[in-house]
DNA sequence: GATTTAAATAAAAATGGTTTCTATTTACGA
DNA sequence: TCGTAAATAGAAACCATTTTTATTTAAATC
């Protein structure tokens, strides 16, 4: 533990600043997903400088470069996860202490089969969603580059 | 179609109220899923008053009762949808023009194969969240009754 | 090591979807 | 028809997030 994220921040072609090292040693230290402002939160221990926005915003570099992921929450706000599993893999989420824990396979009844025997947890919902353009959006120019 | 909702209303101890029938005729009107927004234009074309508050209480209110779909959109923003398909299943959603269209089944890997067969959409995302409490929530006496 | 410059930051203010509040009106069982 | 709890309209508040602008900083170059 205690990485140096210097490294994976060269490759997204961003500086390895102090914040943003702090907002990666903050989600690396935490085993469940973390609101804007607890990460604010966590950082403002070590400097003294506040910076909202500035958390925002690097969330969203560090999410859209894939080194964290991003959970849109069913209270409607968002959190980030840094996952060491790099693989193309799925998560379980506790809705009460926002723990995430992976899961290891891609088909809904072995899932929830998965869940039971080994997190022992209670499954209340789930949600499966496919997005992307449909066949007639696919056609038309203005949306053709997404 | 052109479907009376009355008989629903009564089983969800839900008043048929002018304004709850016109949010449902709204909504079964319509092959994409709209926010409250929406709907209140197309509630407003029929009576001269407003109330957007009131669609979103109600709007809440028939997604509880499982009349409708509620979607958090990537905008972050809440829309519902009223499916005909009463079944356990899943949509696909186009980004772009929020058109629903169900899923028949719940393997990913058929999904994604169905999706370019059928729909011959472009699949850009697709997320996958399984919810509920992880075991040592469901021991907590503060939330056991979720 | 000093210089340079584009990138990153802090702080305040704005944004906008959603919710709360309160007084009034309405649907519907008795 | 009447009585009452439920539903509504309108205004105002809420609050996570974004925008703006002036300032500071990391690190490439000399």
């Amino acid at each position: 533990m205690n990485h140096d994220f210097r490294e994976e921040l060269k490759t997204l072609g961003l500086k390895a600043t102090p914040r943003r090292l702090a907002i990666l040693q903050a989600l690396a230290g935490s085993s469940i997903y973390l609101s804007a402002e607890e990460v604010w939160a966590k950082v403002k221990e070590g400097s003294r400088e506040a910076g909202l926005p500035t958390i925002y915003r690097n969330l969203e570099e560090l999410a859209a470069g894939g080194l964290l992921s991003k959970v849109l929450h069913p209270d409607r706000k968002l959190y980030y996860y840094l996952c060491q599993n790099k693989g193309h893999h799925h998560h379980f989420v506790c809705i009460a202490c926002r723990r995430v824990e992976d899961i290891g396979t891609c088909a809904l009844d072995a899932i929830s089969r998965e869940i039971r025997e080994t997190f022992r947890g209670k499954v209340l919902s789930h949600t499966f969603q496919v997005e992307g353009l449909c066949e007639d959006c696919c056609h038309k120019e203005e949306i053709k580059d997404r």
